[in-house]
RNA sequence: GCGGCGGUGGUGGAACGGUAGACACGAUGCCCUCAAAAGGCAUUGUCCCUCGGGACGUGUGGGUUCGAAUCCCACCCGCCGUACCA
């Protein structure tokens, strides 16, 4: 022991070979005979999943961020008597690194597991605690055989299908992009606008659960925020669907509409450039060139310049009408890029007076706008120049024949009654959610494991020739199709129905499939009947906190939801959620408190600062510098107060081992003397005070910043006290190395064995004794009218008549009170007392 | 527009309706040192002061309460998500 200084780099090193050797943090899944005959008493399971990451390059501070925050989760609740899984996997497939390799001609498999090594090698550099055993990577075939059996069974379902959709299509790389390729409508490559296109894609039927999605997150517990954008992303509206007949062509169509009591306000009619109707409509009439030219320039304008919030409505007239169910009345057609293929059902009722658009759609066409709604403040007239949307029950209905009078609820119900009557509407739920669109023209993906056969048409590949495995081929451009689709030995094959020549689908699945499911795969990762043991399953699912970044709040988050719906459904596992808990982390800020981007050059790699600071400053810094939450910028002056605390730690335990007479004698663990007093009784007091602290910020919320400055108080105190008795000290700095453990688990191991020869994390966390919790006196905060005045020390306990007979008697309130009559008197024991003054 | 989250010292941030500013950074002074680094100790919301204290203070304006950063109402500002969703 020569050195005289925290060295962080000896410790940590130390430590983590001797976990990996060990193998700590490896938990077994029960056996057959054990799920059979549980145990009595048998501890209770925690299943802790940090997000996994996409290896790509080198870890950076927000994967740190994540990590640490995921371990002292997964330590507390090891301490505290739980078997916890902590897994640990790689997102494999992914535009990144086939990008790479369209420059670089690099495979993608190559640049990836590079990039896998180096996360591995941070993760234990990290010390994280991570059962290593389960780790997966998405792009191994012993995990992609599965994610293609579970397409294969929601193909069997009906949950995916082939239909064609509008997709987006950069007509210079002659390619299909995802969406997160298209920024600001253009190609994020070569820059040229994106087009709409359409093809025949496949889709996986999330919206048949929708309304599920929805119920249940009521109970889960994930931020508020969370909830929020996947309710609003569900989108689900209350209405009605109402029938419109077209006379002259002996047509109906169908609206939604949320404002069914307004149907006799409906005085036009509107329907989107991409209605398959509209040609038809429109042909013979004066209108049909005006209309073919305005369909044709809508579908080319980007969905950028269509979505301008500010645009003036356009739209040309069909010459044609549909007649008002309730009035009789005949209403013009029109078709109007305003109105939306994709929502409800490309047409629209339009109610000028009481819906924006339609009433700027009317002020352009010079089209009647009739008040079916009268404010329930009838004094104050409707604005000219704008919809009167009425937004409280109060408002009633006028113009509406036999309806008129009653409110915009019972006029709903009973418009809707009404129709439906007449087999001409009823009550209908709309959301805004649409399918999700898996296919993907590119090389590093899944393959989607079915063939076209010319005489069977689409065949799935039977399960037992899984996986379909990603050939390697040698140019990755896309080129309006697969890369895949140039590997023709591949792609020619036979059909598994009647043996003749068949194509291999050359679409890849987006890689949100591959992660839907990676944290079920976890459970059983070595299963190589099946992706997983149902009963395996049922040990650790569901994951009892889940723990990522918010930029998955709506895709990751829906898509895993959906599977886990699914894959119940089909008896395949019994949970319906699969994160019960869920924490958001925010982002750590360039020191500039901008994000940090290689353009802005305010990146903050974790590398260098290991080395300068040790990791355990690195990882408590990260978890001090703020609510773990929120995002925060990063200083390193702030990270330097921490390396100085944890040092302050160290150079406790070594002072105080070093006082030990003989090392044996350091070796009998924790317990405080029988009866402290003095400064020991001071400082064992802080301790208990800070086991007390520090198990509430981690169990009741993650307060890892205010349980790391608890733990901080409790090291100052010990340096204020030097004097106190040994037993006193060594259980307090042994206390503090204990619960600085799951922040800075290597020094809180050094420092813990220094003092009791005993491993850290086989220690139940510390109980915080009552006894020592409570005090004898306390500070009486004494006030006058709500303002402070005094402070003066009472027993603990004491009664109110001698808590406020002290308060009065004090200076501070003496000063105050002097002269003036005493209206009342408040007691709060052990607190306080406040005097009211008449 | 709609939905969500915020606004507290020079800075990051603490504070079950009960002492505003824990903890940390920064700053100032002192100690240790030949010196520096490292380390230790003290002070540090603003203003006034006769050095005992006093006044003010959590985006703004109201309200509830013995007592409000915290609860309620109205507003201002910022961030995030989403949007011609009928």
């Amino acid at each position: 022991m020569a050195t005289d200084r925290y060295e962080p780099g000896k410790i940590e090193s130390r430590w983590q070979e001797l976990w990996a050797r060990e193998g700590t943090w490896e938990v077994a899944n029960a056996t057959p005979e054990e799920r059979r005959h549980p145990r009595r008493g048998a501890p209770k399971k925690s299943y802790v999943l940090e997000m996994l990451p996409y290896p790509s390059g080198e870890p950076h501070i927000g994967h740190l961020k994540n990590y640490a925050l995921g371990d002292a989760i997964a330590h507390f609740h090891r301490r505290t008597g739980r078997r916890v899984l902590h897994p640990m996997g790689y997102d494999a497939f992914g535009l990144p690194a086939e990008n790479h390799a369209i420059r670089t001609g690099v495979h993608p498999r190559q640049s990836t597991d590079e990039s896998i090594a180096s996360f591995q090698r941070a993760f234990r550099a990290w010390g994280i605690s991570i059962d290593w055993t389960r780790e997966l990577a998405t792009h191994e075939p012993g995990y992609y055989r599965w994610t293609q059996w579970i397409f294969l069974k929601l193909l069997e379902r009906g949950l995916a299908y082939r239909k064609e959709a509008a997709v987006n299509w950069c007509p210079f790389d002659a390619t299909v992009l995802a969406n997160e390729q298209v920024i600001d409508g253009r190609c994020e490559r070569c820059g040229h606008e994106v087009e709409i296109r359409q093809l025949e894609q496949w889709f996986f039927r999330i919206t048949d659960y929708a309304e599920r999605l929805l119920d249940d997150l009521d109970g889960i517990h994930w931020p508020e925020h969370v909830k929020a954008m996947q309710r609003n992303w569900i989108g689900r509206s209350e209405g009605a669907e109402v029938s419109f007949r077209c006379p002259e062509l002996n047509t109906e169509y169908t609206v939604f509409t949320t404002r069914p009591d307004t149907l006799f306000g409906a005085t036009f009619f509107v329907i989107a450039p991409e209605h398959p109707d509209v040609f038809r409509l429109a042909a013979g009439t004066e209108h049909e060139q005006d209309v073919h030219r305005y369909v044709n320039r809508a579908l080319t304008e980007s969905p950028e310049e269509r979505g301008a919030a500010e645009k003036p409505k356009t739209g040309v007239p069909l010459g044609r009408t549909v007649t008002n169910p309730v009035t009789g009345e005949q209403i013009p057609m029109f078709v109007a890029d305003y109105v939306l293929m994709e929502y409800g059902t490309g047409a629209v009722m339009a109610v000028p007076a009481h819906d924006q658009r339609d009433f700027e759609f009317a002020k352009v066409f010079d089209l009647p706008i009739r008040q079916v709604v009268a404010p329930a403040d009838e004094s104050v007239p409707p604005p000219p120049d704008q919809a009167f949307v009425a937004h409280s029950d109060d408002e009633r209905l006028i113009n509406s024949g036999e309806f008129t009078g009653m409110n915009t609820v019972e006029g709903r119900r009973a418009i809707i009654e009404w129709l439906d009557r007449r087999g001409i509407g009823h009550a209908s739920i709309n959301f805004r959610l649409r399918d999700w669109l898996i296919s993907r023209q590119r090389y590093w993906g899944c393959p989607i494991p079915v063939v076209y056969c010319e005489r069977c048409g689409m065949v799935p590949v039977p399960e037992s020739d899984l996986p379909v495995e990603l050939p390697d081929i040698e140019d990755y451009q896309p080129r309006g199709r697969s890369p895949l689709a140039a590997a023709q030995e591949w792609v020619n094959t036979s059909c598994p129905g009647c043996a003749g020549p068949a194509r291999r689908e050359t679409d890849t699945m987006d890689t949100f499939v591959d992660s839907s499911w990676y944290f079920l795969r976890y459970c059983d990762a070595h299963n190589d009947q099946a992706p997983w043991d149902p009963e395996v399953l049922a040990e650790w699912m569901p994951v009892d906190q889940y723990i990522g970044g918010v930029e998955h709040a709506i895709l990751h988050l829906m898509y895993a939801r959906f599977f886990v719906k699914a894959l119940a459904d089909m008896g395949l596992l019994s949970v319906q959620e699969p994160f019960s808990a869920l924490f958001t982390q925010g982002m750590i800020l360039g020191p500039d408190g901008q994000k940090m981007s290689k353009s802005s050059g305010n990146v903050i790699s974790p590398g260098p600062i290991v080395e300068r600071y040790g990791i355990d400053a690195a990882r408590c810094y990260v978890l001090f510098i703020g609510p773990p939450d929120q995002d925060a910028a990063w200083a390193e002056t702030s990270l330097k107060g921490v390396h100085h605390f944890l040092s302050r730690l160290w150079r406790l335990g070594r002072d105080q081992a070093g006082q030990d007479a003989a090392p044996g004698e350091a070796r009998r663990g924790i317990a405080p003397p029988d009866e402290p007093s003095g400064d020991g009784l001071t400082l064992v007091r802080k301790a208990n005070w800070a086991i007390d602290k520090v198990t509430g910020d981690m169990a009741g919320r993650f307060a890892f910043n205010t349980a790391i400055a608890a733990i901080m108080e409790l090291v100052n105190e010990l340096y204020r006290f030097p004097q106190a008795d040994p037993e006193s000290r060594r259980f307090a700095i042994a206390t503090a190395a204990s619960l600085v453990f799951p922040f800075a688990p290597h020094l809180g191991a050094e420092v813990y064995e220094q003092l009791t020869g005993r491993r850290v994390w086989e220690e139940p966390w510390p109980d915080a004794d009552p006894a020592m919790l409570r005090t004898d006196t306390f500070e009486l905060v004494c006030m006058v009218n709500g303002k402070l005045r005094d402070r003066v020390t009472a027993a603990t306990g004491a009664d109110r008549q001698e808590l406020e007979r002290l308060a009065m008697a004090s200076k501070g309130v003496q000063a105050h009170v002097d002269g003036h009559q005493v209206a009342k008197v408040i007691v709060v024991p052990d607190k306080l007392v406040n005097i009211v003054l008449a």
